[in-house]
RNA sequence: CGGGGCGUAGCGCAGUCUGGUAGCGCGGAAGUUUUGGGUACUUCAGGUCGCAGGUUCAAAUCCUGCCGCCCCGACCA
């Protein structure tokens, strides 16, 4: 991509209303535009950014057995007032009334329409387990939206179901997710630990957040140290195995971790001081049991084995893609502006042309962006006519993994620069040799 | 929903107290200059001063009402 001929709406400046990291960095970057209170358009360097998080998200779910649909932001009303939620979930659900004055709603979440299409389908415990999940935009009628899309109305969250015949299968079920997630937020390029955690409005009795560690993030965390090195499950994680499962959730959930609310501090005081961290964390995803909450009201049953009917076991688990991109920019910026890890960078590498209109430079760029493109890399090439202080700190700001510099100087000896956004490192390198010493960093 | 604050050019702001032809910086356009960390200069374009009403010879400025946005708290993916 060509930036001269692209659409990055820079801000020079920082705007009066943002006030944390990564509000502020995905204003002036470009990536987003606010169109009211929680509210914001995506414009193409956030998008990208969007697609990518997405992307993994869809992977990991896909890789854990979940299956994807997609339903749509507007929900009939009459579908909660079956499991009693029209009534219960209070003025954040936003409610509309099409023109034949239906009370129709805009989805803050999905469990009663997922509920909807399993029980119209499935019948037989034979179709157990079952997962279905999709990424769509939700509304919350939040009476404070803040800190750009972090915590905005309309958001865009991954939302899995599982659909289980008895409280064993579902832990199973919500064992999967639980590994899933660990791979997910890993392969995002987070350190996210799973919580203990409160189950509020939505219900049920077993419930984990998944926090990233970022000093500017909103809740206190407290754990033990060990979470920041435990490895995350491989690839080839025997998800269809309960056993297996059953262990993994068992190391990541026996040691001491907790948000503010949940917090035991007698319990945490018991860890050796050299083992406590006591930091601040962004909430990015949250996993639930809830059991028979939605198929008993809305009569989700299954024939099983005993040729009995039952209700089906259920849970649920969200990953907000949209909340993750303004999470990681909080966990790894720094004064010029973000620094994207590699996985969710908007743009492998940011080529700059330091002399567009030159003959030479302008050549290298041609070739290096063909050959880089060739080798799978996504390259924003800034051939604009600049002075090169704007252009490197446009590089900068918005955060691509590395920068190849192109100049007169360097190309007259075959050679441009080739730096790391996150260290600073710079290395003179021939123009043959870059594709390579991109393949082995990424 | 309680408390606080802000709405003036694309962005950041001054002007409001004390009413009298709407300004500055950045950004944009044209040009000259410069060419490895936001260059300098010249010229130009760009504003229903959030909206509505009122007071006045005269309102960005004073009064009333409304709307929007931000921050702190309570609440939440």
């Amino acid at each position: 991509m060509r930036l001269s001929r692209y659409f990055l709406p820079i801000l020079r400046d920082n705007p009066k209303e943002a006030e944390i990291a990564s509000h502020r960095l995905m204003l002036r970057a470009g990536m987003i535009r606010q169109e009211a209170a929680g509210i914001y358009s995506w414009l193409p360097l956030g998008l990208r950014t969007l697609d990518k998080v997405s992307k993994i998200v869809r992977e990991e779910q896909d890789r854990a057995g979940a299956i994807e649909i997609l339903m749509p932001t507007l929900q009939p009303a009459d579908l909660w007032r079956e499991s009693g939620r029209y009534e219960a979930y209070g003025k954040e659900m936003l409610r509309i009334k099409d023109r034949h004055e239906r009370d129709i709603l805009y989805g803050p979440t999905n469990e009663e329409m997922v509920t909807g299409i399993f029980r119209s389908a499935v019948k037989s415990y034979r179709d157990l387990p079952l997962n279905l999940y999709h990424i769509q935009w939700k509304f919350r009628d939040e009476v404070r939206p803040r800190f750009g899309v972090m915590r905005g109305r309309e958001f865009l969250m991954k939302d899995a179901y599982s659909f289980d015949l008895d409280r064993a299968g579902a832990e199973h079920s919500y064992a999967k997710m639980f590994a899933s997630y660990l791979r997910t937020f890993a392969r995002l390029g987070l350190k996210a630990i799973p919580m203990r955690a409160d189950t509020g409005p939505i219900g049920g009795d077993l419930s984990h957040e998944f926090l990233i560690l970022a000093s500017t993030g909103e809740s206190e965390v407290f754990c033990h140290r060990a979470y920041l090195d435990l490895p995350t499950p491989g690839e080839d994680v025997a998800f269809d195995d309960p056993v297996a499962m059953r262990d993994l959730m068992k190391r990541w959930t026996s040691l001491y971790a907790a948000t503010s609310e949940m917090h035991d501090k007698a319990a945490f005081e018991a860890i050796p001081e050299a083992d406590r961290v006591s930091a601040r964390g962004i909430e990015v995803g949250h996993i639930f049991y809830f059991g028979t909450k939605y198929s008993e009201p809305m009569k989700a049953t299954v024939t099983g084995p005993d040729g009995k009917e039952t209700p089906v076991h259920g849970g649920s688990y969200g990953i907000g893609p949209s909340r993750v991109v303004a999470a990681a920019i909080e966990a790894s910026h720094d004064e010029a502006g973000i620094v994207w890890p590699k996985a969710i960078a908007p743009f492998d590498v940011g080529l700059i042309d330091l002399r567009p209109g030159d003959g030479a430079t302008g050549e290298a760029c041609a070739r290096l962006e063909r050959e880089l493109a060739a080798a799978g890399f996504d390259t924003l090439l800034d051939d604009r006519d600049e002075r090169p202080g704007a252009k490197f700190a446009t590089m900068d700001l918005i955060g691509l993994p590395t920068h190849v510099i192109v100049g007169p100087k360097g190309i007259a000896e075959g050679k441009v620069e080739v730096k790391d956004r996150r260290t600073g490192a710079k290395e003179s390198l021939p123009v043959d040799a870059v594709v390579a010493r991109l393949r082995a960093d990424h």
